[in-house]
RNA sequence: GUGGUCGUAGCUCAGUUGGUUAGAGCAUCAGGUUGUGAUCCUGAGGGUCGGGGGUUCGAAUCCCCUCGAUCACCCCA
């Protein structure tokens, strides 16, 4: 096909009907299951001072080389988000809530990397963020909040993954358990892990590379390096899950990409996905993100949950359709006046939805135009219906049409539609 | 950033060993008597075959470059 002028750019795409109805039905359980939780929703700004992000980490690609950055008219640096939770960190110090601060959002992030199925560079998040608290029964009502909203899609081929990553005091003993581990046995690690090595040691747990599988299937584990305060909380969010019967996997090896985790991390995979990125969600703890970003040592835990990718999950398990938005009442109209467009206002205040053939067509178009909008019922005012203060009522169905007066236009049309 | 695959009408695709005005289905539009859709019939519009260059008497078909899409690596949602 010969392509127009402008298209959209690499990894944005138009989202257009039915998944726009998708969308933002899905956002609307989310947004409903977040309340349920105790929630209030945030909008933080798309484009922040580019430091909020690079405190995310020095080590992580989202940061790194993915950031889109840019400078305003004055030379200030700044970037479209790569994820929520840096500004909801930032957003906290502004505004120094009460404790906890519990919030949730829904939006667009950014990422300048490849694109791939289910990997876009404007992709769609929702997420939930709790501030100022070690309570690890958070975390799981975090990890349910996700869970509890898979379920309401209908998404059945959901698992869920667990980890901890100790806390940040516990951390550089086990880092260097693994360099040492990973330094004895270079010649069996891939050149790409040897790279990742020297970058951030945790992350070539996370290597998918097979040739790396044996060595990291015996790597030292976390576990044998964390704090007592950190085994306790991992033991109770297990803990909680079980009792709240919340079925989950444990892998020593989920690090996460950020290098901000603490204490529990998760992810969400889908297994019903036929693609390389099959996490659908994830999150965990950041125990010292708020006081990175210049507040005070308040923890944090929250998710973020790939909209994108959810819906791909959605559309492999065949769940969650599109609600009908479709239009209910078509109106023909061949008089050449207004009566059409006073007939289809009228039914709209009254509650309906209602669409209207356009550019005085033959009624013939009108009516295919009125097939073709899916609505049950087509109103039809010719000038036989003008003269006699009538309106004809055709269902698009196979029932015959038949004739009402025109001031009991609305109620009669309204019969139509029970319920 | 690296690699694989792909690029013909709005959509899904044909297009034989390079050979005359590039086809089909769906969709769109218009007709099939005077005001009636979804079925059926007839017809019409719509493509410089992603773009540029080259080989050739001749290229959608072969070669090179480029752009784009897609999948994968990496990484992550």
């Amino acid at each position: 096909m010969a392509r127009p002028t402008f298209q959209t750019l690499p990894g944005t795409r138009d989202l257009l009907p039915p998944d726009t109805d998708r969308f933002r039905a899905l956002v609307g359980v989310f947004a409903d299951e977040a309340a349920r939780s105790g929630f209030s929703q945030i909008v933080p700004p798309i484009f922040e001072e580019i430091g909020v992000f690079t405190r995310l980490g020095e080590a992580t690609d989202v940061v790194t080389k993915e950031l889109y950055a840019f400078e305003d008219m004055g030379g200030r640096k700044q970037a479209l988000r790569p994820e929520f939770t840096a500004s909801v960190c930032r957003a906290f110090v502004q505004h120094r809530p009460l404790l906890p601060w519990k919030s949730w959002y829904a939006g667009p992030a950014f990422r300048q990397e490849r694109p791939q199925k289910g990997r876009y560079r404007q992709f769609e998040q929702v997420g939930a963020e709790a501030i100022g608290s070690h309570d690890p029964d958070l975390d799981t009502e975090l990890i349910v909040l996700a869970a509890r909203f898979y379920q309401r899609l209908g998404l059945k081929d959901i698992t869920l993954v667990l980890n901890t990553l100790g806390d940040k005091a516990d951390r550089p003993a086990f880092l260097e358990a693994l360099r040492d581990y990973f330094g004895q046995n270079l010649d069996a690690l891939s050149q790409k892990s040897r790279e990742t090595l020297s970058l951030n040691p945790l992350r070539v747990l996370d290597s998918k590379r097979p040739d790396d599988q044996p060595l990291i299937e015996s790597a030292p584990r976390i576990t044998d390096y964390l704090s007592s305060g950190a085994g306790l909380a991992f033991e109770r969010v297990q803990a909680g899950l079980e009792a709240l019967g919340v079925a989950y996997e444990l892998n020593p090896r989920l690090v996460r990409g950020l290098d901000y985790y603490t204490r529990t991390t998760f992810e969400f995979l889908s297994s019903s996905l036929d693609a390389a990125q099959n996490a659908v969600g994830g999150g965990g703890r950041y125990d010292g993100l708020v006081a990175d970003m210049g507040g005070p040592d308040e923890p944090g835990v929250g998710f973020a949950l790939g909209v994108d990718r959810t819906v791909l999950a959605c559309d492999s398990e065949g769940v969650f359709a599109a609600p009908d938005t479709r239009t209910q009442i078509f109106v023909v109209s061949t008089t050449g006046g207004l009566e059409g467009l006073k007939i289809a206002e009228e039914l709209r205040s009254a509650g309906l939805r209602v669409d209207r053939a356009v550019d005085h067509r033959s009624m013939k178009a009108q009516m295919k135009a009125a097939n073709r909008s899916r609505a049950s019922l087509a109103v039809i005012v010719g000038p036989d219906e003008v003269a006699a203060g009538t309106a004809s009522l055709r269902p698009l169905d196979d029932r015959p049409q038949f004739v009402v007066e025109r001031t009991e236009l609305v109620s009669r049309v309204k019969e139509f539609f029970p319920s």
